[in-house]
DNA sequence: AATGTGCCCAACCGCCATACA
DNA sequence: CTGTATGGCGGTTGGGCACAT
């Protein structure tokens, strides 16, 4: 069983797999791909790098702003956070709360884990350390009384006083998600993921890095010759059965959307996100996906 | 040029929740 | 009810890289 960096063959190989039968189970999945890795791996590797509707790059000032904000609400649920920042994973939050943002906000003088300055000598009578673990604790357990599935509720009712300068558009978010908590969302019956863990992301929002024009290889983990595997890969044909369609999630229900993203010429259509300013995206495309994986 | 140091992030690990027999 | 399989989550690790000395 193999551990460490993936190859650009294997994921080659699960990319090929998926596309072609979507996701099933995963303890199946390297068996029936050639892997020689455990499915939990394939799992991980296709959800925090491999997906085609992941963002890459730095997280912008906004993506930045979103995810202190629902940290002070939500604490270190990077997974939940991750559900409000369409295109990132838990692992890229974490990640970058802990390399980037904590750094931050300690400089700032603000303590990264209860969101309040860290000297406080005149305001509030300060938690000692073994204190505040038991006041968070104690938090906790508020919350999980209140309400132990809903987080959005949770949120809400467990809502700080409004400190922050993005916290209104927080509130959009999470107005969003409770108008996605319908018992009866004919999204997540298209989509294989979750609404509740996965944003949803419209066909048209499926955005993937620009692929530097010289094609030279942009990741850092699959450096391995990589130009060709686009051609190597073997998407499938659009007409996909249904279960297909319903198992993977990852491509809209419609696969007209596919004709609009792909074009005929492989001309890339840029597309930018004016909410995310930091970098021009484009619309998927095939080609552009195998470029910005490798 | 060689070495040391710190940073970044993909991947792993262990635990927990859930589904199912 | 119990045991097992599976998937998901959060914490941690370690390899690679950039920069400093």
């Amino acid at each position: 069983m193999y551990k460490g960096p993936w190859t650009a063959e294997e994921d080659k190989k699960l990319i090929n797999f998926i596309l072609n039968n979507g996701q099933c189970c995963w303890r199946a999945v390297p068996k029936l791909a050639g892997l020689l890795r455990c499915g939990k791996s394939c799992r991980l590797r296709w959800t925090n790098y491999l997906r085609p509707d992941l963002k890459r790059g730095l997280l912008s000032e906004y993506e930045e702003q979103m995810v202190i904000d629902l940290h002070s609400q939500l604490g270190n649920r990077w997974s939940k956070i991750a559900s409000h920042l369409p295109g990132r994973t838990d692992n890229e939050i974490k990640n970058h709360w802990n390399t980037h943002i904590k750094k931050k906000l300690k400089k700032m003088g603000i303590d990264p884990i209860t969101h309040k300055p860290i000297s406080t000598a005149t305001d509030q009578p300060q938690l000692k350390p073994q204190q505040q673990l038991q006041h968070q604790k104690e938090q906790e357990q508020t919350q999980q009384q209140t309400s132990p599935t809903d987080s959005t509720s949770e949120i809400d009712q467990n809502k700080e006083p409004e400190t922050s300068l993005q916290s209104s558009s927080i509130n959009e978010a999470l107005e969003e998600d409770k108008g996605m908590t319908s018992p009866f969302d004919p999204m997540e019956l298209i989509n294989g993921f979750c609404t509740d863990e996965v944003p949803l992301i419209e066909p048209d929002e499926i955005l993937v890095p620009c692929a530097p024009s010289s094609s030279t290889s942009s990741s850092s983990s699959s450096s391995s010759n990589s130009s060709n595997l686009f051609q190597d890969l073997q998407f499938p044909d659009l007409e996909w059965p249904c279960d297909y369609n319903n198992s993977i999630g990852l491509w809209s229900d419609d696969f007209s959307t596919w004709n609009l993203l792909i074009n005929d010429d492989g001309d890339r259509e840029q597309i930018v996100d004016p909410s995310l300013s930091q970098c021009p995206r484009m619309g998927l495309d095939q080609e552009s996906w195998a470029y910005s994986l490798l």
